[in-house]
DNA sequence: CTGGAACTGTTCAATATAGAACTGTTCTAA
DNA sequence: TTAGAACAGTTCTATATTGAACAGTTCCAG
């Protein structure tokens, strides 16, 4: 009972910090917190259904539409129905979006240039050994959060 | 670059089930997610100034002062002022407040018990290693975060 | 075909959150 | 002392978030 108190509490601490400073990076770019996990969700794959990016982001549907919709008024990301399925809609994210992404990832003080630096003072055993932990600990979470998945539709 | 990426990401993926679960146990229990944040945060010491609630919950001071003011009326904290510092407000969980907190704790499929699992599956030196890259990063975040603390003031 | 169930996304109203201005307290330097 | 700076919390108001009701699509059993 002990540890999983413990490595819970571990898990805050690093938590909270990312938060803050998620929330501070999405603020200075003029983003609202849903907004920016949508850019970041659609970092990699630049063209997304909305659908998807809901189930990667944990987003209730009202607050992606929102988000999403802020985001097309400032030119961010593109959005298109699908052919085929016009219940869908395609989001792909424009040259400014993606122009705004890169900035994002060089600010000074940033999630990410912190978490570089974070990195780089680690081990590469150790590095693996995180990563590892998380996916397991990933694994157990979602099959919990599934079962609440179920009851919010 | 990559390798910082992946990181985050794998933080993320934690992270956003661990809020999830944590949503939905504050929910069953009638908490807000201050709410309930407040109470983990108190869970060891039953007693705490408002401020340090503050310190170590990160939340904004007026969304503490309505939190506080919500478990009160519901006799979970009581809230007195310190003699002596007339200012500071002292705030010590209630047998009421304490019962829910075990409640919690024992609420099957909530973060706890979840959590319980999860160390079971894990060996010592994995837990270990775990605890120890998260300090790492709680240090780097912390003195990031700190600059962030100051203009907030 | 067709009517209803399941999907996908939007809108709107109610709630939650947090910045800014405020009250009262303590500390400190002149 | 005593003004004024720093503190600890509260209140008020504007904004952000989200559940619920909704509109249009798609799917499928009969």
């Amino acid at each position: 009972m002990l540890k999983s108190i413990q490595l819970l509490h571990s898990f805050w601490n690093v938590q909270k910090n990312l938060i803050k400073l998620a929330q501070k990076s999405a603020v200075e770019n003029g983003l609202s917190v849903p907004q920016y996990s949508i850019l970041m969700a659609m970092k990699l794959d630049k063209e997304m259904i909305q659908k998807n990016v809901g189930e990667v982001t944990f987003l209730p549907k009202s607050t992606l539409s929102q988000a999403v919709d802020g985001l097309v008024r400032e030119g961010i990301i593109n959005r298109q129905q699908v052919e085929g399925n016009r219940r869908e809609i395609m989001l792909s994210i424009t040259e400014k979006g993606d122009a705004l992404i890169k900035d994002i990832y060089l600010q000074e003080g940033g999630i990410h240039q912190v978490f570089q630096s974070v990195v780089e003072d680690m081990s590469e055993s150790q590095y693996d050994e995180l990563l590892r932990g998380h996916l397991q600990i990933t694994t157990f979470l979602e099959t919990e959060a599934q079962e609440i998945g179920e009851c919010m539709k």
